[in-house]
DNA sequence: ACAGTGTTTCAGAAAAAATTGAAATCACAA
DNA sequence: TTGTGATTTCAATTTTTTCTGAAACACTGT
């Protein structure tokens, strides 16, 4: 058990509990307005903000849903490779614990939100392109402009996936290299939110 | 009224149709899974697809929805300057367009998404920031890690803004252009869907 | 094998979101 | 101003999604 270097006085901790869970309830309103059910949001808020490992019913009891609701959304986190199994030595209970590189979280972030709302995407405009009266010479415009537009939007989410593929990937600091060092390219204009604190920074 | 260069058998006339009715049900699908209304999406993709301007009641019978579902949707499709109005002379009806050109279009969706989807979280992190305890030299480890997770969140996000709003602003080419130039740079690895036709080219 | 924990599953309940339809409102020509 | 047709609004309804809770299942030590 690690020494407490300065005990919080009973106002600080309430205030960490407090800000604990506003984080946890503003994440998961986010996780609505993804696609994300809450509570999954949430449960991964919990563990991400806290730091701590915790076990089902610890979530459980923090969060106040059922005992399913956890189970469901721990698995998905998982696959989503957000949170991790840790074994506590003379414990039979199942622990997760969070990533905790904001980097690395986001990164899967992406991924599985391309996994879920480009992939598919893609593979039905192919789908589509294929089964519309094929374009050629002779073709009458209407479906000429039908196959370009359906095309046209299939190269655009083509070079977004790509791009995103590079960014993204479980491996290396693609995104935030990227980032930080096209932050600085001056290809438009930044907007207000670089109010408090450094910010954008870097 | 252009003329046409060859009119298109029944069958290719069909087969358009049902190009055309896959594309905006696969659109439409994406809209749920985006956190957009089904119709929304159906909507738009329907104007986009078709490349015809339309009014209210054709959209309604199109798409078999309800008029008001139609106005609400139209109304939100205005707010993301994804479509447009179209006064045709001697009718006094409203006809709607859609954006044709895919990157303006995907750069507005981009736009909408950045802002429904991070800058609330971005406010709420700075308001949670504050009113956690804050960190100074004498704080717990506790209150020192807290405020620092917050802030890795928030910054990361805040990357993510500038970045977002330099290449999806609504003037410029930024997100083609970039997306253009950075899907050469090699700082990842490239993963199927290079399937059919051009796919990622240029 | 079985007792004791802990986890998963899933049908039904509850909550949230989208949609309808009709009344209210608006916009314009006469 | 009034009449007409188009559009918007919104309470009620329908559809979709999420959540619960308890039974089934899995693992471990004896």
């Amino acid at each position: 058990m690690p020494a407490k270097p300065k005990k919080p006085d009973v106002v600080a901790r309430a205030q960490m509990i407090e800000a604990e869970d506003r984080f946890i309830a503003s994440w998961g309103r986010m996780g609505s307005v993804w696609g994300i059910s809450r509570t999954m949001a949430e449960v991964h808020a919990l563990l991400y903000i806290t730091g701590t490992e915790m076990c089902t019913d610890e979530i459980m009891s923090r969060l106040g849903v059922s005992r399913g609701n956890v189970s469901m959304s721990v698995r998905s986190l998982l696959e989503w490779s957000v949170i991790e199994k840790v074994r506590i030595a003379g414990d039979r209970k199942e622990y997760y614990q969070a990533e905790q590189d904001v980097w690395s979280m986001l990164r899967a972030i992406a991924r599985e939100r391309i996994k879920r709302e480009v992939d598919p995407l893609l593979d039905a405009l192919d789908e589509i392109s294929e089964l519309a009266p094929q374009a050629s010479k002779g073709s009458s415009t209407e479906i000429q402009d039908l196959q370009q537009r359906i095309e046209a939007v299939r190269d655009g989410f083509s070079i977004i996936t790509t791009l995103s593929h590079k960014f993204a990937g479980p491996r290396g600091a693609g995104l935030q290299t990227a980032a930080k060092l096209l932050a600085r390219a001056p290809i438009g204009r930044t907007k207000k939110h670089g109010s408090k604190r450094g910010g954008t920074s870097q």
